[in-house]
DNA sequence: AAAAATCTGATTTACGTACATCAAAAATGG
DNA sequence: CCATTTTTGATGTACGTAAATCAGATTTTT
């Protein structure tokens, strides 16, 4: 049997309530009682069972998730995911609530990060925008002691406890890779559609896309990005443009949101041409293209898993538990038409 | 707040003990009755609140993992992960017991399946051999109502609850679609190394990754499976002495464990001719030729995922809860240089 | 040394469920 | 209709922790 606070009392020689008020850092304890309680922990070994605390808090950890009101399949399956967990934070005694606010706006995303100190959440998720108001708000939520994740977006050099995405600098790499290799030694150029160079992700992935590129590609040499702001019918207009452009075009690297259009303007140039295609993003459409041989490979990162994540992370914290790196690192998905979920 | 069993009381008209008596399926309940206790739970949609409920039961979860004794990266680290876990088990209230058998050896699987019939946990993971009598063994297992989940390896017909593992035909697809486009249009022939064709994942892997050749990639033609039976030194002699003998060989398919054997042939016969090369399990050994080239691709899929995912779902199914499916869904990872973890 | 302030102990209630006991009510048998 | 059996109610205890109250013991201040 694990040991219980009364065995605590015993092996320190005190009361249960001073146990209790060491335990939960309660004033009214001696600096010399509450050193040899911590002892008496430390030796027996004690853990304090969370299920029981939080029984007798009657806790429920209110959660906010504030995400970015983007018309994407991407932010879609997100909002989705948050919805399926607050359906079922009842039974796992959270309280999720989201917050929906414009999408690249970091002043609004500021501002309703500092409605947060006053409501005092027992933990916030976001989908960061990378600006400075962003980081000091974000900041300013973590001294007040609120836990804080980034889910999706990272916010470098803030002070956020954890980020539940991926690597979007392994990502472009990756991609990178992929398209050299199966482009076998062709030369030729790769034109690779953005959604905007505002966003910290797609800079990241161009960048680890760049230098893969450079380093191991020589002979595939990179377009001017196209920017299609994640909107399908811009990205069409691009994309076929492009081609008709150039027809030195091999490849393709979609690193951002707004498939749809991309794969309607790959369908309409490439029955006379061939074009090797990596995208990111699984969504309805390019599992479509990717199973009729659109696209070649797409790029994922599980947003229900980044959900899910982001709530232990949050919940572990609020309890001051530790957690499982490994678990918690979200890896990047790379699926082929064959081993599609 | 959520209802709780005095809300049920009240909401069917009945008291306290009867709607326990209902929950806890105990005898002593009027047919009528307990209808009305079950209406009463459904309409104010009532779920247990497992926490206190374990509290109150002073439960534990007693788990057993059956694992094979056999000695490669993969099994290493696959008992490292239970071991993590059990390290992990007092604090979520589980009693995990790791028994080691035989690998391979189905006779021994049965029987230690058998034993545990008397023993009744409240959970059993096994890493299946696919055998008749292990079947009949597990079927067992399940008829006693003891959850019952397969991990790594499956074991399909029988009545296992869950399967945490992955795909291994997709798996093997996917090696053949990576090897065949990383080698453009080459034609040549194509060396798979297995462990034993005795195993079942070897099996699919190979199933999926023949289907795909012959459908896609027409130029390559495979060869003879090799049988290095998981052992470094097999693997190496028999690699060595097939890439002497054909050098037509432009690609290799490792789709079982031991591949430092297989390592330590590449090295020492490629430096005069270009390889691509596919493998599975991310080891040390494996991680250290992807990054220097030897290797191409890494397949793997992740022991603590497996692990933690089974205690997951057999934690559930102990509850009666349900779960999760996207979040127990074992994936397979692909790793290149550029994403390794 | 007395008064005030600070610390500690003892005890109780609560959280939501499980489980046991005993009494009371209702249904069933003859 | 009585005796028996079955069903239901009322009540209490337990699980491990949190939190509150009040009394008693120390320490510090005056």
């Amino acid at each position: 049997m694990r040991p219980t606070v009364h065995d605590i009392a015993a092996a320190a020689g005190v009361s249960l309530a001073t146990v209790d008020r060491v335990l939960n850092q309660r004033p009214g304890v001696r600096h010399v009682t509450r050193e040899k309680v911590e002892t008496a922990i430390r030796e027996i070994g004690y853990v304090r069972d969370v299920a029981a605390a939080n029984l007798a808090k009657g806790r429920t950890y209110s959660f906010v998730f504030i995400v970015p009101a983007s018309d994407n399949s991407f932010m879609h399956g997100l909002n989705a995911e948050v919805m399926a967990a607050v359906a079922r934070s009842p039974v796992e005694r959270t309280d999720i609530r989201t917050v929906e606010i414009p999408a690249f706006d970091p002043t609004a995303l500021a501002a309703a990060l500092d409605t947060l100190r006053i409501e005092r959440p027992a933990g916030v998720a976001l989908v960061a925008t990378d600006a400075p108001e962003v980081r000091d708000a974000v900041d300013r939520l973590v001294q007040d002691g609120i836990p804080v994740v980034t889910v999706v977006s990272d916010l470098t050099g803030s002070q956020r406890h954890h980020y539940a995405g991926v690597d979007n600098i392994a990502a472009g790499r990756t991609a990178a890779r992929l398209l050299g290799r199966f482009l076998g030694g062709a030369k030729g150029d790769v034109a690779v559609l953005a959604g905007s160079m505002l966003v910290r992700d797609h800079r990241e992935r161009l960048e680890g896309f760049a230098a893969v590129m450079a380093e191991e590609f020589p002979g595939l040499s990179i377009l001017p990005v196209i920017e299609g702001r994640d909107d399908p019918d811009m990205a069409h207009m691009l994309v076929s443009d492009a081609l008709s452009k150039r027809d030195g075009i091999i490849g393709v690297y979609s690193l951002g949101a707004g498939n749809r259009g991309l794969i309607r303007a790959l369908k309409e140039k490439s029955v006379d041409r061939a074009l090797t295609v990596i995208a990111h993003e699984l969504t309805d459409h390019t599992r479509t293209a990717l199973l009729d041989g659109t696209i070649d490979a797409i790029l994922n990162q599980d947003a229900g898993h980044e959900v899910r994540s982001a709530i232990r992370v949050l919940k572990a914290k609020a309890d001051g538990l530790s957690v499982i790196d490994a678990q918690e690192r979200i890896r990047l998905d790379i699926f082929l038409k064959d081993n599609l979920p």
